[in-house]
DNA sequence: TCAATTTATTATCTTTTGTTAACAGCATCT
DNA sequence: AGATGCTGTTAACAAAAGATAATAAATTGA
């Protein structure tokens, strides 16, 4: 049984949404549950499906020509994955979306989520809390390409995503900061003979 | 006077939008001109006017510890300006956007856009659409910096933005790029002698 | 037009990163 | 327990990038 009001306490949805407008949205969902390597996502996929991670962690990774995979981003509890091939671009997706962990989500087709959100004039605010969030998170990985060293962007990272950190080896997180494994493993030492 | 039937279509407003929807964002609108190098939005500034660029290209700025300038994002005509500190991060300005070239503009207070968005259902659509655009434009940039070398990363530029690349300065480029200019005229040495 | 400024390139040197490979430490799994 | 696989570190070398400076070329402004 799902417990709404914890949800939306999770979630923050906006403060005029009402438990019955949460429950509107939520009612249509499925709760599904993936064991460690299994994929919500495959690449070629053109399905919209969205997922609301409840428990666990996947990983968004890229297959290169030379088979080579780099992971792109790192999702933990409360986020949301989504095709982002299919939504912002309208092709199938470059991108593996896999459980790292047993993980457990809410999830909805896109289509039917955008139906819902546009029967209730309430959830619009709900909405552009998301699509700022989403920004938001978008503007400062950028701004940390663009105004920091991978030193600084590695020590952002752990700063800003503790929760991540002990949970996947470091090559994964290599690969969000741009950086090679071996890079990484030797700025954390750089760092470690500073203190 | 304001050519609302081509604003409407450069800016590809929904089709759902009438073009009195539009006269109604735009009525409140104010027509702005910036000679070169005038800025449109200043470090510290916690104003939030959010400027179409009608004509011109703006760069925006950050100014480091060691003062010197750092080119964040370099913003071409039909684009949007907007101080993403305060409507982000609730944060004064980091950022100095100047006019690089004369530019013109039509611009709004951010408040007064959202309650005119907000007062017309129509306008829903359309802000979703814009929403969605300036996630996409973040996110194949993020695409750039994990996936793609420097040199990667700057043809891309030059393809996905030759309408900038002949109007600015490469050491603008580069700074864009997350490179230096020096290593970027390297960059386009070694592209040269592939040819 | 001509001086002054800005920009791009090149050189030199240092630092960092990429690449590949080896290896040790852990964890996993039957 | 023992074999297997995965991860992080290190080494060695090549390639690329950062820093600084000098210079040439282009642009700007008076």
């Amino acid at each position: 049984m799902i417990d709404f009001e914890r949800l939306k306490n999770i979630y923050k949805f906006n403060r005029h949404l009402s438990l019955k407008d949460v429950q509107l949205l939520l009612k249509s969902a499925r709760s599904k549950s993936f064991s460690k390597k299994e994929l919500l996502i495959e690449e070629g996929s053109q399905k919209n499906e969205i997922f609301i991670i409840r428990k666990g962690l996947v990983r968004c990774y890229y297959v290169n020509d030379k088979g080579e995979e780099i992971t792109f981003q790192l999702i933990p509890e409360h986020y949301i994955v989504a095709n982002a091939d299919i939504i912002l671009f309208k092709q199938a997706s470059r991108f593996n979306y896999e459980a790292f962990e047993d993980t457990k989500t809410y999830s909805l087709e896109y289509d039917v989520m955008q139906s819902i959100l546009e029967s209730n004039i309430k959830f619009e605010s709900n909405r552009k809390y998301v699509f700022q969030k989403m920004l938001k998170l978008a503007h400062r990985r950028i701004e940390s390409f663009v105004l920091h060293s991978p030193e600084e962007r590695y020590l952002l990272f752990i700063k800003d995503y503790p929760n991540i950190v002990n949970r996947v080896p470091d090559k994964y997180i290599a690969n969000v900061l741009g950086i090679t494994p071996v890079s990484l493993s030797r700025i954390r030492k750089r760092i470690a003979e500073k203190k």
